[in-house]
DNA sequence: ACCTGAACACCGTTCAAGT
DNA sequence: ACCTGAACACCGTTCAAGT
């Protein structure tokens, strides 16, 4: 039976995990589907899309568990651990999602859900938009370096608790600078 | 004359701010410098090996302006805006430093004198680490989606205001969390 | 010491033509 | 609708041989 997109998604996704970011050529995938290079265009325009398509399925397990109990601050670390969670799932999926051109929609809808929750929360818009901001380039840069220096040379328990304890910091900086002194 | 290594790193530099990172490649390079591909090998063992040495010249900058006077917070703010700065100076600098294989060893030093800083302020070593961790994460991530989402959408004067505040509240969350009480 | 010539093993993408 | 065949314009890298 013939090929249909989602096919070639899942298999992108399969040699992703296998070869790596810079190792994942539409020739390969090509080979693994059993069909010639060009046959991959009439389902993606470009390898670019593939891309795109590849980072926002590993985001769909972000937007799967956005939090929606406790306060601002647990709420806020909820995301931001289930946007590392997302990204760690997957091969390279902080550079996958990093280096997109384009900030994918899943994204925008936890950034802007999060923005939503502070200012309910008593935050300026100004200042909750620039504490998810912080949030998510924290998120966002420790797990890009976490991932990308390989991934045995230190424990796993170390990077985790590194990770919490760096945004238990930004979060404290929320805290002091954008939400109201009693929430 | 025969070319040396330092004509092949400025040849580069200067290719990499026309062409950005993925345009740059080592036939280009060669083709600029009045030379055949392979003769490159001769001066780098390989192309990584080029980019390495482009990211640590990237990061000079940054090391020559390590602040030495003010309180902490004042010092690690300015080692944040020249990180940002010295990796804004070149067309996918944040990219280029972010996705080194080894970390480069400016950069540590950097990392470590802030970690000593920090503990000469009267933090723990491991709450330091943890901090000076929290900064250089957010300042990655911040300056990489900055430079990656092209240049013209947001006027330089938000992005600039943004990362500040964001820094603001990075070094407001080091404050509670790894400053002792009076510092 | 420094580079050429020439190759090797790859890429992403397009598109007429087939079925 | 979906894919083949075949090409186009590229890559990074190696290495004998030249000067």
């Amino acid at each position: 039976m013939p090929l249909r997109q989602a096919d070639v998604l899942a298999a992108a996704v399969a040699l992703l995990d296998e070869v790596g970011l810079d190792e994942l050529s539409t020739r390969k995938l090509a080979d693994r589907l059993g069909v010639r290079p060009g046959a991959l265009y009439w389902h993606y325009a470009s390898k670019q899309a593939l891309l795109d398509a590849i980072a926002e399925q590993v985001l769909t397990r972000m937007a799967a568990d956005l939090p929606d109990t406790g306060d601002w601050a647990e709420r806020l670390r909820a995301f931001g651990h289930g946007l590392r969670r997302a990204m760690l799932a997957r091969r390279d999926g902080a550079r996958l999602i990093s280096t997109m051109n384009d900030v994918s929609p899943l994204m925008m809808d936890g950034f802007t859900q999060m923005v939503d929750m502070l200012c309910a929360a008593g935050a300026s818009f100004e200042g909750a938009v620039a504490g998810v901001d912080a949030v998510t380039s924290f998120v966002n840069g420790y797990t890009l370096e976490e991932q990308a220096r390989k991934v045995g040379r230190v424990p796993r328990e170390f990077l985790d608790l590194g990770f919490a304890t760096g945004l238990d910091i930004v979060v404290a900086g929320l805290q002091a600078r954008v939400m109201p002194p009693g929430a």
